[in-house]
DNA sequence: TGTACATCAGTGAACGCGCGTTCACTGATGTAC
DNA sequence: TGTACATCAGTGAACGCGCGTTCACTGATGTAC
């Protein structure tokens, strides 16, 4: 408002990376990430079009970067929630807390196709995430390892994760509201009504 | 192998829609659906260039001929398996097989932004699918509206869908095993142990 | 059984477009002396 | 404080490619008489 000049832009950028890939983040919160190309990215940040490549090298590395972050994002706070008094549900508040909050970051994580999947800082951030969910999962159901171990953490992540996805690409139904968090805990209590039917059922499917 | 003639294809094909979707899914199924083009799949069905565009219009043509395909196929697997001993369950084993037999439906069917989602047939196709499902949670559960019976529906769809979901991308730890079903069941008895935590922890969460 | 005509499935050449990539360049910054 | 030079971030013109779409066409089939 104070000064109405158009401030020149400088031919250095300052942080040109950190400006690319919160343009590619919009552009795919907003279009998908089929839609991104380098070109998009770089009209988004008023860069010329071949800037990205300069610092990305290809349009895998940017979803990698995205990746990186993403995971580091994700870990730092379910970290953090598993040092509440519920770390479990509060863990998996964080989880889906983080989906609705990064939608993008989200998105591409889970689409290892988009991204050079043995990158060295992609291995250690993902491997950091899963390192804290496990332990956090091995805590509460008090056995570390072994199928009932495995049984448990998939099924928890499962659901979160399942969740998240239905929220984000908009198939939940309209009753369970705005509130995703609010949504979370009504889904958390079924949860318990959905594992006694589960309880009573298994027996009867011999396979 | 008994004629060995190289069978002149004929002008016309017979059922060219029918060959242009199964050379989509394979194509899917193959690179994803962020790399289809009508020119790939003419190119695989054998015909020229054009002729997809012919019975589907349009790229999202193909998609939402496919979702239509899928919802289809879904509504009646899990019809059947709702009719077996275990509804709830088998309902939940039937959702997981046709995810793991159907991959390439199964993608597109949860990505509305790839097809005409105000298509009639899909709505129709979609709707009865859902129907299906919620009629099986709803007499599994004993309740079939308010708050309870939506959390339970929902809980038990992510918890599925979750699944499906990260076991289709390569998601789950490899300890899992190569049978979808069989970790399947697996997980179900972790989701007993996951719901016992969550009823402990639930009340310990203000929020 | 034979002929004429309508219908429609599929063709293939042509087009314009946005893309990724390359490359010689220019402008700004930092450092050596 | 001043000059020379290296470094590197970002530019912009050029390219070749695969794409979707259009369009006049051709080949096969079905139907009317």
């Amino acid at each position: 408002m104070g000064t109405t000049s158009t401030p020149e832009r400088p031919y250095h950028h300052g942080d040109l990376r950190r400006a690319l890939i919160d343009a590619a983040l919009d552009e795919i919160a907003a279009e998908g990430p089929a839609r991104l190309s380098l070109r998009h990215i770089a009209r988004r940040a008023g860069v010329s079009h071949a800037a990205p490549a300069h610092h990305f090298k290809d349009k895998a590395g940017v979803f990698t970067a995205i990746a990186i972050e993403g995971f580091t994002l994700l870990a730092s706070d379910t970290t953090e929630a598993s040092h509440a008094p519920g770390a479990l549900v509060q863990s998996a508040l964080a989880y889906i807390r983080f989906a609705v909050q990064h939608p993008a970051h989200f998105e591409v994580m889970w689409r290892p196709d988009l991204y050079h999947q043995d990158d060295q800082e992609l291995v250690a951030a993902r491997g950091l995430a899963f390192e804290v969910f496990y332990t956090t999962v091995g805590a509460a159901v008090g056995v570390s390892d072994g199928e009932g171990f495995n049984g448990a953490a998939v099924a928890a992540w499962s659901l979160v994760h399942g969740f998240a996805t239905l929220s984000l690409s908009g198939n939940l139904p309209p009753e369970m509201g705005d509130d995703p968090i609010a949504a979370a805990l009504v889904v958390g209590r079924g949860s318990i009504a959905v594992a006694e039917v589960t309880a009573r059922e298994l027996p009867l499917v011999d396979r």
